[in-house]
This record gives structure tokens, C-alpha cells and sequence, in this order.
DNA sequence: AAGCGACGAGAAAACGTTTTCAGGAGTGCG
DNA sequence: CGCACTCCTGAAAACGTTTTCTCGTCGCTT
């Protein structure tokens, strides 16, 4: 910069001002500067921008979420990137694997790199450590669950009424023995749909069979052998809620492998490619991911734009998509 | 740190040299400094340190592709994401969906930033605007295509080579009229594969039937009725080589639905979810995305590490996946 | 006991910007 | 003709760090 004013003859502060289009500028000085720039391949250093200028902010944000390979994530993020690209703001992501510690790091360095705000899908039970960065002006914002020990903004999928709404589906296809396999417990949007589908078998006047009801440990990885245990079993389900795309995944893979496609009623949540091209098609609680990523990203951007209200929850509701594994019958009773 | 420093009664040298783990400070007093850190949840302000720091790296890289939410991208940036987070190195991400001017944005906001280096899986065919940030510093790497009017390192798929596997095994397996689907015949990959179509048929000394070759202009989105159109011919293929993720899904869709699923075969390019679920399993040509990334990765940190020898290219096989749709055989001629 | 080296700590400059403040040149008005 | 404005521009301080340089203290050697 020192070199472009010297070349343009003027001071740093015209050079300063060009840069930021400030129009109490001379046209003549003002293209000078912009001659020398070109002549010099000048770039402007945001970062040294950012640490002087008046609100500090480093127009970038952080993005943590389980994992940015998952489809369901890097869509979201895709929906976080989508409205972060029309301010001119940038976006960090990261994978937190769903371990706290991870999740914390990675807050930690967003921090310290003067991100202007976090969007993170939570891993962690405790949150009050965001407190500090909210402190220092950091916009918090969760997505998919909400964080804990710590009053922020929020936007989530109606979990509960998407695994009832599935149940329903099932019970009105003439279920009544329907099978649960969830993620790990812990986890909120696992709780979740653990509680909307029992909620809702109750509501039908179905008891739960905990039999029935299955985690897997370690997501996705033992999902295929817990459907074929469940499904092996001696009084095995006639249908099937898959609470998860990777669970969803491995298990159908496994009804497939058995054999079972045609005979045992499957949902899933979350939609997933293909879903439609498999036979029989697989029918879902489709959410929207990379609504809940934009949604996510315009309560970011509303409290860097001075709202200062209590901090709001927006609520999505999922969708069920009916392609033919949700609506197969139960066997009929032998005689 | 000026508080920090005050509290622990001592410099701000002292507190920067606590904080950067420098040995040559006496313990007692380090203690007394990280005391005052946590009594005030200090936190240190990594970009300024960058701009002050001799090395002035900022510990974060850009990642450019055509779009992060395409399962092939994401599965590629969690690849970067694991090799740079073993060094503390954040990442950002952006989507260019293929427009070169966007690609450019990015890259000069990434420039901006400060980052050490940037990765790219280029949509612009004139990359030489990038070597005004790599005289600055920054690290470039292509991956999944090379760089143009630029010399750089660079990580790829054998593109040519994985066409050619794949037109060879539906020989094999009797076919002489192969459908090629392909990706805007501009874009590098899709060259390549159509290239490795073309010369893996003449080898084998058939004829390349120009109304079995058509690119999609969109991506996608006309993948289906291109499909359609070409199936439902007078003299339609009794094979289809589809070379895109996306294109693959779609051409796999409008097969199912014409219930042509039994009778044409089809190896696809890329791996895609529930490929080995739908009937008969899809036969692909799998990339090892995650193995582009960190490859790549590992080549922008060699040169973050000095090495300055001439650019380097990384080729990856990709793998055949037969999983019985590439090995249907064409349909007995009348008699 | 003086001198020397090693060690550790502080003062101050520097990184590349923005912003405040002051001042100079022009303009319009009384 | 002088005064009060308005406009622009430049000098310098500031942002939060790191790093160089200097200096004091201590322990050891001669």
C-alpha cells in the first residue's frame, strides 16, 4: 500500500479511502490510485483491515458440524454458504466426528481467527464455553439441535413430529409391530425421533416392544447387522423406521441382502440419492437441509445486523415422501 | 494482552512468549501469566499475530470446487480437512458451480484473507491470475483437473484410463453399441472420459456411433430425457457408460422408470449411495475422493514446508466396482 | 575481587491497515 | 476584502501481536 501511494504521489490515507470506495475522493487522485494498483497487483489484506477497522469484523464465519462429507451436512453448509456469499462473507467448516473436545477446538480456532459468527450443528452436551466468544461479539447460532447451558438462536427439523408422522404412515399400512433403529441415544435428534416415534405409538395404542427398539454405537457402522439381528429374530417387526441416511443406508442394504425388500415396510429419515430408483422405492421423512443451513445462516447474519431481541428457534417441518417401501402391507396372519 | 500482562506484572513480551510456549521464559512467571489468561479468558488473536509473525502464514487454506454439497466434492474436502487439521490448519471452502468468474472471486477473497494456500478443482480455463497470489506466497494445487496457463502441482483421476475399463468390461461382456452420457464436453473430466471412451472402442476395433455420444448441457438436469431419448431410438445401445455422479443418478432413474433396468447395461463414473442396493447393482468406476483431497493436501504442505521443486502430478486409478449392472449381457439378436 | 558469559525480561519498532484530527485550498456571502 | 464554510488531503495514532535489541542480574572463572 505504501508503494501504490508512492507511485500515485499521495498518502496512505487516499490510498485507504480509494480502496474503500469512499467517495470524498478527487476522481483524478482517485484513478491514479487505481492505475498504481493495477501497475503494482496491489491486493488489499483483509486481515490487517479487519484488526484496525471500526467494527472489527473479519467478514468470515465457522461452520462445525458432524461431519462435512456427510450429504446431509455438506448440503446444509451448501444452504449456510449460499447466503454468506451474497454479504461478500466467507465460510470455515469443519468436521467435529461428534466429539466435544473436537467441537471445542474448532471453536476455539474460528475464535481466534475473529470469525463474526459460528453455525454449528452440537456435539457437545456442555455449551457455555461459546459464552466468551459471545462476549466478544461472535454471532452463535445452532442447527439440527439445539446447544445446552446456553441461550441462542436455533433452528431445527421437527424430529419428534417427522418420526410420528412416519409411525402413522406405517400404522395406517396396517403395522403394528414396527421396529426403531436409532442413532446413539445421546443424541438430540436421536432422542428425538426416539421420543416422537413412541409418542406416537402410544397415541395409536401400540405399546413398545423393546425388542424392537435398537442403537446402533458407533453410527452407520453396525447398523447393517443390527436390522439382520432384528429382523432374524423370533418375533421379528413388519416394518421398519430408520432413524438416520447412513442407518437408513445400511439397513435397507441389509433387508436387500436378505431378501426382505418386498415383505417388510421400511421409512427412513432423511432422503438419500437413489432413493427413488431402489425397488421397491424408499419412502422418507425427507428434511431440508440446505433450508436449515440458509435459515441457519439468516439468524447469523440478523444478529450481526444489530438484532438483539431474545434469541428465536425456527422449526422446519420434514416431509414425507411416499415411494413404495413405507406403504407395503404386513404379512397377512396365517389362518 | 496488554490486561494479561498487567495482571501477571509483567511485559507484553513476557506474555507473548508464555503464549507462544517460548522455554526461554522462567517458569514462575509463565505460571503467573496462565493464571491471568484464564482469570481474564484471554484469547489470543491469531490474525494479528499472523501479521506481525515472520513467517506471516496464516494457518488456513482455501479450498475452491464446483460445489460442496456434491457428495463427490465433500467426500474430497473432508479429505483436505484431515490432512490440515493434523497441522492446526483451518479451511475454508467455497463453491464456484463451475463459473469461472466465481472461481476468481474466491480465490481473490481467499487471497485476501491471507490464506497459505489454495486448492482447486478448476472451472476457469485460464488460471494465470493465480500466479499473482503464488509470487505472494500462497501454495496452489489443482486436484481432480489440471490448472491452466499455469504451471502447478496437481492431483487427478485416470479419467481416460477409468473409461477405458469400463468400455472394456461391457465388451467383455458382449456389447458392441455403447451409449456415452456425458458431463459439458468443456469441462476436463468429462474430455478425458469421453477421450478414454473413444480410443478403448477403436482399440477393440469398433466404431464410435456419434448418436450414442451426448453431453448434457446442464449437469443433471437434462441427464434424464437425454437418457430417455437415446433408449427409446430407432437404434438404441444395448450398453450406457455414464460419466458423472449426477448424470449417473439421473440416467439410472430414467432406466428404472422405462423398467429397462434388466436389459441395458450400465457401468457408471463415480460411487453413489445405494449403488450396490438397487437391482440389478450398479456397476461403477469409483474415484477415491477423499484420497484426491488429502493428496492434495499433502502436496500444498510439502511446499508450505519449502519443497521447491518442479510441479508435481498425482494420478490416481480408479477402481472397477461390478456390481451387476455392468454385466448384463446384450440381448440375443433375432433369428 | 574483577571480569565474563549466559540467561531472562522489558522497551520499542514493526506488520498493513483504518480513522481521527488538523489544516490548506477553494467558494460564497456580507 | 475578509470571514465562515465546505471539501479534500495528509500526518499520525491505533489495532493486537511478534521480534529485535538492549540491559540488568547472576554465577562462575581467573
Amino acid at each position: 500500500m505504501k508503494e501504490v501511494a508512492a507511485l500515485a504521489g499521495v498518502s496512505l490515507s487516499t490510498v485507504s479511502r480509494v480502496v474503500n470506495n469512499d467517495p470524498a475522493v478527487r476522481s483524478d487522485l482517485a484513478s491514479r490510485v487505481r492505475d498504481a494498483v493495477a501497475a503494482l497487483g496491489y491486493r488489499h489484506n483483509a486481515t490487517a483491515s479487519a484488526l484496525r477497522r471500526a467494527d472489527g469484523l473479519s467478514e468470515s464465519i465457522g461452520v462445525i458440524v458432524e461431519d462435512i462429507a456427510n450429504p446431509f451436512f455438506s448440503a446444509l453448509h451448501r444452504g449456510i454458504e449460499d447466503v454468506a456469499r451474497e454479504r461478500g462473507v466467507l465460510t470455515f467448516a469443519g468436521s467435529s466426528d461428534e466429539r466435544p473436545e473436537r467441537e471445542r477446538q474448532l471453536a476455539e480456532a474460528f475464535g481466534a481467527r475473529g470469525v463474526d459468527g459460528l453455525i454449528l450443528a452440537p456435539a457437545a452436551t456442555d455449551h457455555s464455553f461459546l459464552l466468551r466468544d459471545r462476549a466478544a461479539g461472535v454471532a452463535i447460532v445452532f442447527v439440527d439441535r439445539p446447544g445446552r447451558f446456553i441461550d441462542a438462536d436455533a433452528v431445527l427439523t421437527d424430529n419428534a413430529g417427522g418420526a410420528a408422522t412416519a409411525v402413522a404412515h406405517l400404522v395406517a399400512a396396517g403395522h403394528s409391530r414396527i421396529g426403531f433403529l436409532g442413532d446413539r441415544p445421546d443424541l438430540y435428534t436421536a432422542a428425538e425421533r426416539l421420543r416422537g416415534f413412541k409418542d406416537e405409538l402410544a397415541r395409536r395404542g401400540l405399546g413398545v416392544d423393546s425388542s424392537l427398539v435398537r442403537h446402533t454405537l458407533t453410527r452407520a457402522a453396525d447398523a447393517y447387522e443390527t436390522t439382520s439381528e432384528m429382523l432374524l429374530g423370533s418375533e421379528p417387526p413388519s416394518a421398519l423406521f430408520t432413524s438416520q441416511n447412513l442407518i437408513t443406508i445400511d439397513a435397507v442394504r441389509a433387508i436387500h441382502d436378505l431378501g426382505l425388500q418386498h415383505s417388510v415396510a421400511v421409512v427412513g429419515f432423511d432422503d438419500i440419492a437413489l432413493a427413488d430408483v431402489v425397488a421397491p422405492g424408499l419412502s422418507v421423512i425427507a428434511q431440508d437441509p440446505a433450508g436449515l443451513g440458509r435459515a441457519a445462516a439468516q439468524l447469523l447474519f440478523a444478529r450481526l445486523d444489530g438484532f438483539d431481541g431474545p434469541s428465536r428457534e425456527v422449526v422446519l417441518a420434514p416431509r414425507l415422501l411416499a415411494r413404495g417401501s413405507g406403504e407395503l402391507p404386513p404379512p397377512v396372519p396365517r389362518p
